[in-house]
DNA sequence: GCGACAG
DNA sequence: ATCTTGTCGC
């Protein structure tokens, strides 16, 4: 797919701060509501700056069977192409390469955004949707990685965290699908999501042309046995032991 | 001033 | 993120 050039790179935190400063400004809030094909974006490191970035696109037509009994057989995938939760692979990139960034919190996608625009220039199809590790609006300037990916792509994007980064939340209840705002100085910027019962939250942002409630619909849908949604899991995956 | 701080 | 041992559960 196409993306858009990347700007000048930034040679200091001072003009990293400045980019997101002004990307935030074509950040926007809502879009489509619904996705087939969907990409799940990760990146591994080797070391202090070797990287290697992955994109895995899953077409999401088939409807998620039930987890009934057999949670214990497809985790480490299955038959040719298909994942869990009725998910098919439809296409898979890995990009190895240096990180151009120190890592500095807030800063953070200026480590990994030259791989992954890569890895995303090398797919055939154009994803309707990106799922990114990492936050979105939810960020000190509220231009995090989805952010960032979503603008320079065009494309909607969501950004789920592992683990806290910014504003405060409550606990969610424990039931699968259970959330909590998260809050930056009044205001909304994401949600705590519970994507399976009694399992730490996972942190959900929007990135870009989504809403906060389709975003959380969809990673929920994204996640039907496991804490990250399949996407992320399969991009993991790749990373780490896809090219070795 | 001190601690916290996506991956 | 990554470096590690041990422990628990399916």
């Amino acid at each position: 797919m196409r993306v858009n050039q990347l700007h000048p790179w930034p040679t200091s935190a001072e003009e990293a701060e400045a980019i997101q400063e002004r990307l935030r400004l074509h950040v926007e809030l809502t879009g489509p509501t619904e996705f087939t094909l969907v990409a799940g974006l990760d990146v591994h490191y080797h070391g202090d700056d070797d990287v290697a970035a992955a994109v895995v696109v899953l077409s999401t037509t088939a409807p998620a069977p039930a987890p009934a009994s057999s949670v214990t057989d497809d985790r480490a995938g299955s038959v040719a192409g298909r994942v869990a939760g009725g998910l098919v692979v439809v296409e898979q990139v890995v990009v190895r390469g240096k990180a151009r960034f120190p890592y500095v919190p807030g800063l953070f996608a200026f480590r990994e955004l030259p791989a992954l625009v890569e890895a995303l220039e090398r797919l055939t199809v154009t994803p309707d949707l990106l799922v990114c590790d990492g936050y979105g609006l939810a960020h000190p300037r509220g231009f995090g990685l989805a952010c960032h990916l979503g603008v320079l792509t065009g494309l909607p994007a969501i950004g789920v965290g592992k683990t806290h980064f910014v504003g405060t939340h409550d606990t969610p209840a424990p039931a699968r699908g259970a959330w909590t705002p998260i809050d930056l100085n009044g205001s909304t910027v994401g949600r705590a999501l519970r994507t399976q019962q009694d399992v730490k939250p996972v942190y959900v942002s929007q990135g870009h042309r989504i809403t906060l409630d389709t975003a959380c619909a969809e990673v929920l849908r994204l996640s039907p046995y496991h804490r990250l949604p399949e996407p992320i899991r399969k991009a993991d995956h790749l990373a780490r032991h896809g090219d070795l």
